[in-house]
DNA sequence: TTTCAAACATGAAATATTTAATGTTTTATG
DNA sequence: CATAAAACATTAAATATTTCATGTTTGAAA
């Protein structure tokens, strides 16, 4: 992790800010901000750590990490940038439910909690927006836990692919940032599992894996197999 | 369901909103808001209508139901009352992503969304509060779909009855308003897999069973299932 | 009160999933 | 560049879970 200068510039988060508040406003956001740079694998925000900082991510992708007492994993989404890291964390006064760890080499803007707070009273239509960003991430979460409920394993999975294509790398062939073992965490059950599933899928020609390149080549299959879970 | 005059009284929730708004714009939500009951098992509010109202829940106990397409249900949570029943429904644009259903007789006040909203806009620090109690529900969504996850059958039934003790009967015994079903519903497994489960409990004298009374007999018991998974 | 449907209950068979054992390949680091 | 650690991969055995078949009990409606 490295301190990066000179100030930030907010590029996404500033457009999209400037309908709802003032620059005077935003400038006041900007100056207590610090922007830093996250190697793949580094922690932006650690699980059960006070909210002290919202999360602005500029750049890179991130997955949202719950470790229980056991060291188990379990990723509840996978975003990439731009976009404001909120869900729970944000407006949220109790401790971090998760951490907030690089997946890919990332650029973060950390904005002051309090000082967002402060701007967020004085602009409530600023707030709404902020809340709705917050409630479209929670709704990715929801979708996948309710994926994760409902159907077995290569249902899981197929959605998995589907939305890291659709949402994350906005392609339907990719470079894959996540691991096996990660891809597990995400579907909740174990790595051969997910290996296995991807080999099948490889030999029956609906995906192409070459290491951490993959493609779709039968997205109709893929959503059936979505489908039929 | 049956319309019941005179007017609302919204006493936990003028409570706290008092704190935080005006009698006048107390007033004007309670003018546009109307007072329903709802018997055990009807819909309070559809997965995929249109989120025109903010549920006040006076009286009784709720599930949150997300039914896929294949008419499999899923329970994300369960409240009771007194409670703002928010999470993603609440101050989210699109329609509602799942429904609320009676688990027990209820009594729920539909607050207009918009008048809402206005009040919300002038109110900024009423707005956190809130954004504060729908995050509040998100989290409690967000638990139970990490037990499901992480653990096994009976480490997720062991959370659910721990759950319903602690925070919708606020008792260690209690008549179970849930069917067993309703329970595989919240659990993510099959209803034979609960039956199982709380049959064993009973011959262990970890709980006791009698139709729809449940006692938790040996709660450190249950919390170490919870768990160790 | 009778009757029917749903809920509750149990056990066995079928299926899904994890674990363990083993080996190869890739990647990061001294 | 060598080397160790992690990732990737495959299989069989062990385990967990669901499905199915069957029967009893309970509760709501005619």
């Amino acid at each position: 992790m490295t301190i990066n200068e000179p100030r930030p510039e907010f590029s996404w988060f500033r457009r999209i800010s400037s309908q709802f508040i003032s620059d005077k406003d935003f400038d006041k956001l900007e100056k207590t901000s610090v922007k830093l740079i996250f190697k793949k694998g580094e922690t932006i925000l650690k699980q059960g750590g006070l909210p002290t900082h919202v999360v602005y991510l500029e750049k890179g992708i991130v997955k949202f990490n719950y470790e229980n007492e056991s060291s188990k994993n379990l990723i509840l989404t996978i975003v990439s940038a731009p976009k404001i890291l909120g869900g729970a964390n944000l407006f949220y006064k109790d401790n971090n439910l998760f951490s907030f760890i690089a997946v890919e080499d990332c650029e973060v803007i950390l904005i002051d909690a309090k000082v967002l707070e402060e701007v967020l009273v004085e602009n409530s239509r600023f707030a709404m927006m902020m809340f709705q960003v917050a409630s479209e991430m929670f709704k990715k979460s929801v979708m996948n836990f309710i994926s994760l409920a409902h159907k077995q394993k290569e249902g899981r999975i197929a959605d998995i692919i589907l939305y890291l294509a659709a949402e994350v790398y906005n392609d339907t062939s990719f470079h894959l940032s996540l691991t096996r073992k990660e891809i597990a965490e995400f579907a909740g059950c174990s790595t051969e599992n997910v290996i296995m599933t991807l080999s099948k899928w490889q030999t029956e020609k609906i995906i192409s894996v070459d290491g951490k390149i993959v493609a779709i080549n039968d997205i109709d299959k893929l959503k059936h197999i979505s489908k039929i879970g």
